[in-house]
RNA sequence: GUGAUUGUAGCUCAGUUGGUUAGAGCGCUGGAUUGUGGUUCCAGAGGUCGCGGGUUCAAAUCCCGUCUUUCACCCCA
């Protein structure tokens, strides 16, 4: 048979999976940084547990898992018989893949409430899976990079967040712009205009602003029936671009004030630091997954077109679906895969990457091998990435190889180099060669 | 999920209105070079033209299905 993987899964090579850690190294240094501490939770989570905290649409995109055994034997027939997936979805899956790292994390808590102590900071790297189509930048199987912080209100976190989205961008050498607006202002702004009960359709037009223009926003509210009236209070707010003026535009708006002063307050910590990326208030930023209560975050690449890099923001009551009410938690996370194809483009890679081979022995005939062998050794021993091969081929295969590998540095041993103890070490981007012993060479590479 | 799009050597791609033995560059293997890679020269290997079916005397080329890629919508990292 031909081999194949599943549609909107990839293969990584050596190269990759380096520059990929790379990526994850960085987040992870910052994550750790701030205080946030590493948990992992199951690919596989009970469907029940997944479903209806994304949304309908979300729901459609959850990865299902067929039970084990017969599980025919245990389906609803009629649903079955009825040709009804729907109907026949719960009887014969219980299982799914996870779909995010927000909603795991949020049964993690309520599972291990007694052993943590809160407010709980943790961060989580691992794969996600979507049943999306898959296209450029989105994948059916994807890393998301975690930070969420649970039992605290205080808008310091949602401050400390976007400092780490900053800080980690600023050191990965991407340019973002960090796009920053609250859940309750987007419902003050529907309850400003009277539409409360349609404040969903009313953020989903919303949030294709850029795509779409204003006057296809007001199109698309138009046409799920939101009063033309209406439609006019929302673009006059959809105009502000600072908070001040909404406080009068939304004025009797509790729930609008209360995301106006939080936004006030998360700029007062926000701005005691000097961030290197632009950190601004798009108040059409708008995000679909429903579970963001407060502050909403999104990072987008500027020099590349590629949809949101990262996003996050505020969720009240995510614990509380799982039966642990009144704490709210607050999170962001990076999608390490759109970053990797931003930095790609950009070039924005190092050169050389740490965890990369540093030197390859060569060894000219049998005698000088197992002397290499014992070279190769001390090498290690002083932390240095060596590799000897594996036998004394000829020494252009040896020397391809080195080349293949794009080691920076050969060490060339013969006859003379064992008797005189000094070895041969070859610079391989300018070709130069000189000989030292093994504690000069061990110097050279430690430097 | 809806509508398009893509697939030819390891990689990037040619391949005429359907016509005999499907090509190039790079890469790979061997040699020129018995202690030196990345340059040069010579030689060589490598393809069920994504897969399955159909039309035709004849299919990489046309038709249908399917998988994959990419794109728009939807949604999102």
């Amino acid at each position: 048979m031909k081999p194949s993987i599943p549609k909107g899964t990839r293969d990584f090579g050596p190269a990759v999976v380096n520059r990929r850690n790379y990526i994850f190294d960085t987040i992870r240094t910052v994550f750790v940084k701030y205080g946030y501490q590493a948990i992992e939770t199951p690919v596989l989570e009970n469907l029940a547990t997944l479903t209806g905290k994304y949304g309908e649409e979300g729901d459609k995109l959850l990865f299902k898992v067929l039970n084990n055994g017969d599980f025919l034997q245990k389906a609803n027939r009629e649903a079955l018989a009825a040709g009804d997936s729907a109907e026949l979805l719960p009887s014969i899956a219980d299982k799914g893949l996870r779909y995010d790292l927000t909603v795991p994390f949020a049964r993690f808590v309520v599972m291990h409430q007694n052993e943590l102590a809160f407010p709980f900071k943790r961060y989580q790297i691992q794969p996600v899976w979507r049943a999306d189509r898959p296209q450029k930048g989105r994948y059916r199987e994807f890393y998301q990079c975690d930070a969420d912080v649970v039992g605290t209100n205080s808008l310091m976190n949602e401050a400390e967040l976007v400092q780490i989205y900053d800080e980690v961008f600023q050191k990965l050498g991407v340019e973002v712009e960090i796009k920053v607006n609250n859940r309750k202002i987007l419902y003050g702004m529907a309850e400003a205009a009277g539409i409360a009960s349609q404040f969903m359709d009313m953020t989903i037009a919303i949030d294709k602003l850029d795509k779409i223009g204003i006057e296809g926003v007001r199109r698309e509210m138009e046409r799920k029936g939101i009063p033309s009236a209406a439609v006019d209070r929302v673009e006059e707010m959809l105009a502000v671009k600072t908070l001040s003026p909404l406080k009068t535009l939304m004025a009797d708006s509790e729930t609008g004030l209360r995301g106006i002063a939080e936004l006030e307050e998360f700029h007062r910590y926000f701005y005691t630091y000097p961030a290197g990326n632009a950190v601004v208030f798009d108040i059409t930023l708008a995000r679909g997954l429903n579970y963001y209560t407060g502050c909403i975050f999104e990072v987008k690449a500027k020099k590349v077109e590629i949809g949101s890099i990262g996003g996050g923001g505020r969720y009240d009551d995510l614990t509380g679906v799982f039966g642990l009410k009144g704490v709210s938690g607050v999170g962001i996370s990076f999608g390490a895969d759109r970053i990797y194809l931003v930095m790609e483009e950009l070039e924005l890679f190092p050169d050389r990457l740490t965890d990369s081979l540093q030197v390859l022995l060569v060894a000219f005939d049998v005698a000088t091998h197992t002397y290499a062998f014992r070279c190769l050794q001390q090498l290690r021993s002083a932390g240095i990435n060596a590799e000897l091969y594996p036998e004394p081929a000829k020494l252009k295969k040896q020397m391809k190889y080195a080349n293949a590998r794009s080691v920076p540095y050969v060490v060339l041993i013969g006859e003379d180099e064992m008797k005189r103890g000094e070895l041969t070490l070859k610079n391989m981007a300018t070709g130069a060669q000189d000989q030292r012993d093994l504690a000069a060479i061990i110097a050279e590479l430690s430097a």
